[in-house]
DNA sequence: AGTCAATGAGGCC
DNA sequence: TGGCCTCCCTTGAC
């Protein structure tokens, strides 16, 4: 093991190209062997030894790992940047990702196929796994069928897909944004936090009047609320520890809660604040933090009640909170000890979850829905949405897993799927989509919106200049408007296409709208795996986000790489 | 066009 | 438990 962990630090010592070029004429004449010390070459073998594949990583083939050659073989030849190996190549070719063969697949990560060829990637319900379900009717089924149930809208309506991208705010923020929310009361003001800790207000009705608070935090704005009795004044908590009501008319701050009075002294004692919701009904404000404590504030007097408790695995992050919209004493937390747990506000003690919903990662997200707060929607990062359809049956199980890709964690905002608050049968929810597709040769990181209660993708929406992912989405609670955060930008989207079954010619962006058979109604998009571009376009280069007559770049695009 | 870094979870010891 | 290493379809600044 010391020869292992020392030939770790050494500089690989196999020799290769990691360009994304997609030679696989490299010949033998391009290898050349020099002799090395016995020690080093022993040191190679062991290298070798480390990549073979355990579990998430990567493996090579048994005649190499056990072969020993003579001296060091130093080869040009072309590996593939992810498992080291000769023969394939990882990575971008043109707009489309070419996984590594021997990785698991990168979207359901179950072994032998890749994401191309990913049977959820090309299932038109977009990766329904049906989970197990026990016929045991209890007398809160009963309940739940006679009081509940019934107020849930049979008739499923026509969704309406925001799918237009209508107005953008270009670097509105310095930083990525983190966090969005939509005025309580005035429908046509948004807010958005990020990274820096700065808060946004734009008046997306006036494009142009946008304020950014800077000192209200010094990080991570992780979520906001409106003061439910007083519209102009919004709950923030943020990773610098502290929750904030501010008056957005003034930006003039007060602070509720500082959790590092004593200010940094290292990460170990360094309280962040993440999940945070409020209760209209009980007067509360209830947030939690890193080390998995649930703390309560009376939003009256502005003081925190009583002690903090312990809700999660001790030392893991509480990601969210959210409370019931229907039933005051219930509490739904996530985080990053892979459970979502359900609460009785009124008997909060450590260990007395009336629910335990387990994971296999981490539960970026978990929400009621938003009418009759029957059912819950949780996003983890295994790649899979959880819908339970009943909080009054066995929840021992999700009703659905469906499969979609969101399980980046580092350096973006993590991805959560929202309830549209709009929809009567509480079934439409949004998330960005992390792994891109081929759109005429583009790379683009769609929006998706899936029906949960059959898994089917009733659409995908992008736009030909947003290149970026779209990790924050938020859908209005009374207009037909979603609103994105995409790197530093805020994007506001509207219904632009009327689907009436013709073949449309949209101007700029493009959606695919899925019919109720499964089939696309309106796609522009190309297979995967055609490679067909060549990369001479110009078109998706140093793109453009217009917004109101201005207009500034975005990131640079995935585009076509030049092939040798 | 290339390089670098911010950054967080998971696995191993 | 805590330290260290690895993951390696991001984004933006230099």
């Amino acid at each position: 093991m010391a020869a292992l962990s020392r030939s770790r630090r050494r500089p690989k010592l196999i020799l290769g190209s990691n360009n994304e070029s997609s030679s696989s004429s490299s010949s033998e004449d391009e290898e050349e062997e020099l002799e090395e010390d016995p020690i080093v070459e022993q040191d190679v073998i062991e290298d070798k030894r480390d990549d073979r594949w355990n579990g998430k990583r990567g493996f090579l083939s048994e005649e190499k790992v056990g072969k020993k050659t003579s001296g060091i073989t130093i080869s040009l030849k072309k590996v593939c940047k992810v498992c080291k190996e000769e023969g394939h190549q990882a990575g971008f070719q043109g707009a489309t990702y070419i996984d590594c063969p021997k990785k698991p697949c990168f979207l359901c990560k179950m072994p032998g196929h890749t994401t191309m060829s990913c049977p959820h990637r090309v299932a038109l319900e977009h990766g329904v796994i049906p989970a197990t379900r026990k016929n045991k009717q209890t007398p809160l089924d009963y309940v739940f069928e006679r009081q509940v149930k019934s107020q849930v809208s049979k008739i499923k309506p026509t969704f309406v897909i925001p799918d237009k991208l209508d107005l953008v705010a270009v670097k509105f923020h310095s930083r990525r944004v983190t966090s969005l929310e939509f005025h309580s009361t005035r429908s046509n003001i948004l807010l958005s936090g990020d990274k820096k800790g700065q808060i946004g207000i734009w008046d997306y009705s006036k494009p142009d009047e946008k304020t950014i608070y800077g000192s209200i935090h010094s990080c991570i704005v992780n979520n906001m609320k409106f003061d439910l009795r007083n519209d102009a004044m919004l709950y923030t908590a943020s990773s610098d520890g502290t929750i904030n009501h501010t008056d957005i008319e003034t930006g003039i701050s007060c602070c509720l809660m500082d959790l590092n009075p004593n200010g940094w002294n290292g990460p170990a004692t360094w309280r962040m604040l993440y999940g945070m919701d409020t209760c209209l009904e009980k007067g509360l404000v209830l947030v939690a933090d890193n080390f998995g404590y649930l703390y309560l504030l009376d939003s009256r007097e502005k003081t925190q009640i009583a002690d903090a408790i312990l809700i999660h695995k001790k030392g893991s992050k509480v990601v969210g909170l959210h409370c019931n919209p229907s039933q005051p004493d219930l509490l739904l937390s996530c985080g990053n000890d892979h459970f979502a747990y359900m609460w009785d506000i009124r008997q909060l003690e450590s260990g007395s979850s009336l629910v335990n919903l387990a994971h296999e990662r981490v539960v970026n997200s978990a929400y009621f829905s938003p009418q009759t707060g029957s059912k819950i929607l949780t996003t983890s990062q295994d790649n899979r949405i959880r819908v339970w359809d009943s909080i009054f049956g066995d929840l021992s199980q999700p009703s659905r897993e469906i499969v979609h890709s969101h399980d980046f964690n580092r350096h973006l905002t993590p991805f959560r799927a929202e309830w549209d608050p709009k929809d009567p049968s509480e079934s439409l929810a949004v998330i960005g989509r992390y792994i891109s597709e081929n759109y005429d040769g583009v790379a683009l990181h769609p929006i998706d919106f899936i029906d949960t209660t059959t898994g089917r993708l009733v659409a995908e929406v992008i736009d030909t200049d947003l290149t970026t992912i779209t990790p924050v989405n938020k859908l209005h609670p009374c207009d037909d408007i979603l609103a994105s955060g995409s790197s530093r930008s805020v994007l506001i989207w509207r219904p632009g296409s009327k689907f009436d079954g013709e073949d449309q010619q949209l101007e700029r962006n493009k959606v695919v709208i899925y019919c109720n058979d499964g089939k696309k109604k309106h796609s522009k998009k190309i297979d995967d795996g055609s490679d067909e571009d060549d990369g001479c376009s110009s078109k998706g280069k140093n793109l453009q986000l217009k917004c109101n007559g201005k207009s500034g770049k975005t990131g640079s695009a995935k585009y076509k790489k030049t092939k040798s």
